[in-house]
DNA sequence: TAGTTTATTTCGCCC
DNA sequence: GGGCGAAGTAAACTA
């Protein structure tokens, strides 16, 4: 029915509990349980008894899976929510939403796997056509700056993040380079940081900066001139068609 | 890091395997690995590496979940794909969808957890104001289906599922009942299962069925009745009306 | 922060 | 099976 291996069976994700029940403060709780669920909220809606994953978030939601279907689960709650399970797991796990607009019942009569894990943050989802591919693309290809221009560093470390492109001018001059799909005032404020920082380093100084984007605000624009930061707009579709390497995204 | 608890550690989820590699045919596999994850079908999209939980469904669909975050995985892909793992699980596992059209790359690094289940079909959801309502209605009054009946219970199990309400009629007669809001020829296909498997047991048989909808297709009903199943139409604001209990929803 | 638009939408329903 | 519209829409983007 079940095979298992896991790494680590160390202590379980941290649990505040009260009598007869326990509260999820974070971590993932994975359960494999025979369980009927009943959803009250905007809709009523009931699962018949069936054996269903049971995915526990560290942030109190909870998904219901069957073995077949897309990624949307039979029943959810979506957080922030509370949790109030059973003494030994078996009965009625209580989910109430923060609002308490809406309660989801799990009615678990049998419990066939249950496991903890700590995962931490996650970095998230990076698509196409964005920031990240605009960086590939120009660092691969930095006609768009000028001519004779080379790259130094993708995402050239400060102590306050990464620079998206050092690169150096025909001249051989240091240049900062801030990539952003939407050009606005906050990127030319980012981007002002960055050469202030660069700037005190006597082996990268003097520093000049460019900020590109496909769309640049004129108030952007603006700023940035004042600051002596030149502006480049992209054009994704030319960058990409330029780039042989750039079609194959990462 | 991570606590674990399995009822049975038998026999692994069916898999087919070829050398370097396992395919998939059914059973749900729960992986905590590190892994960075790369997309590519209607748009790309990257995963940087962080610690995850891959959900490996049985109809070949994955689900990359973190630990926080609603009930859309991070990734995933849609069934039906094929599933090709690295042999020892570090590396990359090639996910490809029947279409062609789109491949997921999870780079794992580490594995953490690793675990499979057989969880069967799934009866699946029965929403609002329609089947589930529906069977409470007439499970708390039974007067559509004939006077002198008495519910023996409600999801009452067999080996392929629930049946919606098993009864007993005025003769003391077992009764298996489905319920529907619109009654189809699977449904009529479905509660013939349920009679089948009923009827082998001496303790239930003789049992007949009867199909119960608010409306009931012209095919269905000439199966239905082919097949020796009477079919009752339900009127679900006179059910309503009439029944005190009804009110509340669960 | 709130309103609007998009989605690897998913899902149900009708033809 | 293809088209249409709702969704416990969720999530991203714009103002």
């Amino acid at each position: 029915m079940c095979t298992s291996s896991s790494k680590a069976d160390i202590a379980a994700s941290p649990l505040k509990s009260v009598p007869g029940a326990r509260f999820y403060s974070f971590g993932m709780r994975l359960l494999i349980a025979r369980c009927s669920v009943d959803y009250a909220g905007k809709l009523s809606a009931h699962l018949p008894e069936a054996t269903r994953l049971l995915l526990l978030k560290g942030d109190g939601s909870v998904l219901v899976h069957s073995e077949t279907g897309s990624y949307k689960p039979l029943n959810w709650m979506n957080p922030p929510c509370t949790i109030v399970e059973p003494e030994d797991g078996i009965g009625d796990w209580n989910v109430t939403n923060r609002k308490g607009d809406a309660t989801l019942v799990i009615h678990v009569s049998e419990i066939l796997h249950d496991s903890s894990h700590e995962l931490g943050e996650d970095p998230g989802l990076q698509k196409d056509g964005v920031e990240a591919h605009l960086q590939r693309l120009l660092a691969d290809r930095l006609d768009p700056l000028g001519d004779g221009w080379s790259l130094v560093r993708r995402e050239f470390p400060t102590a306050i993040g990464p620079v998206d492109l050092l690169c150096q001018d025909a001249s051989g001059n240091n240049v900062a380079i801030e990539v952003k799909r939407r050009g606005e005032i906050d990127g030319v404020e980012q981007l002002t940081r960055y050469l202030d920082l660069l700037n005190r380093d006597p082996l990268l100084a003097p520093v000049r900066g460019v900020f590109a984007a496909q769309e640049i605000k004129p108030q952007a624009r603006t700023l940035a001139m004042d600051r002596g930061i030149n502006c480049v707009t992209l054009d994704y579709d030319e960058m990409r068609g330029l780039d042989p390497e750039g079609m194959r995204l990462f």
